[in-house]
DNA sequence: CACCGTTTTCGATCCTTGGTCGATAACCTC
DNA sequence: GAGGTTATCGACCAAGGATCGAAAACGGTG
């Protein structure tokens, strides 16, 4: 009945972990976050930023703390709970359950690194430490979902962006083409972006000057579920 | 850097709590499972079943051990987990993370319950102990909109089902009106629900017998997450 | 057994949304 | 200014859901 109180509390560990992930350049995909264990276990292998919850420690606080020794935190632009994963064996040697945390940052950040850390895309993952594989397509996989009916791209697009430029960084989180009419009808609809009425001007060789655009909004906004049965659209 | 290794294993609780969600006839809206605290802290107030992690215990097989204490585990249609919680100060006295589960239930299973053990409509719900009400919004939100977009009704649903039985299921999970045109319509062509062939009698005034459905599939599937930005068709 | 009320079921239509594709606009270089 | 290049816009199509009304299939009643 009480259980929550007669039972001795176990010796049990709780780490946080967090799958920062990043559209770059190098590479027309998602990168992620990691760096390479010197110790061990898992040594040599790559492993996913975090480490333990605190005594008296918040998770979301928690997870922004151990990100601090990695990255600058300010460059994050989302931030958001995975799952938590508690299997006995996920690390040698030691009873630790992991709660696991989306990360996001624009396009244009190039935050300064620790030697033993860097970028890689996730179509193409080194040796991975533990779990911590799994744990980088559960986020990859929750990213590419939330893009499609949130406006989570806020947060992979630089402050200013031009719709190619948006483009390739859909194609990229997505993992599929994106057609330029397309994205911009739909973000524009949904009220997601909204131009600045500035506009690039062409590289050499010519073509139209590409308009820039904005979003319109810095946090998480579900923009239409699509609640197929639908409470009675009132507009 | 190796902070996994290097710090000291904190003093930390871990706890495992279900929202077990049903539509039972008593009142057209979802109902939670919750069981009445007899000792302090929270004395008196209502909680979610639940309880510590064991030592050496997957997260998964300690809420199907823990839910054994108030319900036949074998009744439950689903479970999935939902999410963690770690504030400092959710239970008092006690520093423990709580990781949450949604349990869904057919609508005709009305399994015994022990006698500290009810069912509550979560539109009405009684003093909750710590942070369980906002578990249990949590878990409810989850359920709405995963029955939007995958075949989750299955679990809800009993066996055999007429569209009337299952719409006002879908009416009580939602929150909002169901069409059940609507609804006949989308879960055929989603191949979610196949007509049994047989037809109910219907009862004293009349009425044309109402046909019998049932699911196809019992286990969690996407039928279409609204692929947006959707990869190109190949059909 | 014809009529009525009831409930379910089916079909037709409308609207919204996304996918596709071609035409046009605005720029470059030569 | 001709030709190449890129971006933008508009037209069209298809699919899916919402809405509504008609038809079907029953029980009850006079």
């Amino acid at each position: 009945m009480a259980a929550t109180l007669s039972t001795p509390v176990p010796q049990c560990g709780h780490e946080v972990l967090a799958a920062v992930l990043q559209v770059r350049d190098e590479a027309p995909a998602v990168h992620v976050l990691l760096w390479q264990r010197a110790l061990e276990p898992a040594a040599g292998s790559w492993a996913l930023p975090g480490g333990d919850l605190g005594p008296d420690e918040h998770l979301n606080a928690s997870i922004r703390r151990q990100l601090a020794e990695k990255v600058d935190v300010c460059e994050l632009s989302h931030l958001e709970q995975v799952d938590s994963r508690g299997r006995p064996e996920r690390v040698p040697g030691r009873r630790v359950v992991a709660t696991s945390y989306l990360g996001l940052m624009p396009a244009d950040a190039d935050p300064r690194l620790p030697a033993d850390t860097t970028w890689h895309p996730v179509t193409d993952l080194p040796p991975m430490a533990f779990d911590h594989g799994l744990i980088v397509r559960a986020a990859v996989g929750r990213l590419s979902r939330k893009l499609t009916y949130t406006n989570l791209g806020f947060a992979l697009a630089p402050p200013q962006f031009t719709m190619s430029e948006l483009a390739r960084i859909y194609r990229a989180a997505l993992g599929h083409d994106v057609d330029v009419t397309n994205l911009q009808r739909i973000l524009l609809r949904r009220a997601q972006i909204e131009p600045t009425g500035a506009t690039v001007r062409p590289g050499r060789g010519g073509g139209r000057p590409a308009a820039i655009y904005r979003f319109t909004a810095h946090e998480l906004e579900v923009t239409d579920p699509f609640a197929v049965l639908a409470p009675p659209r009132s507009s």
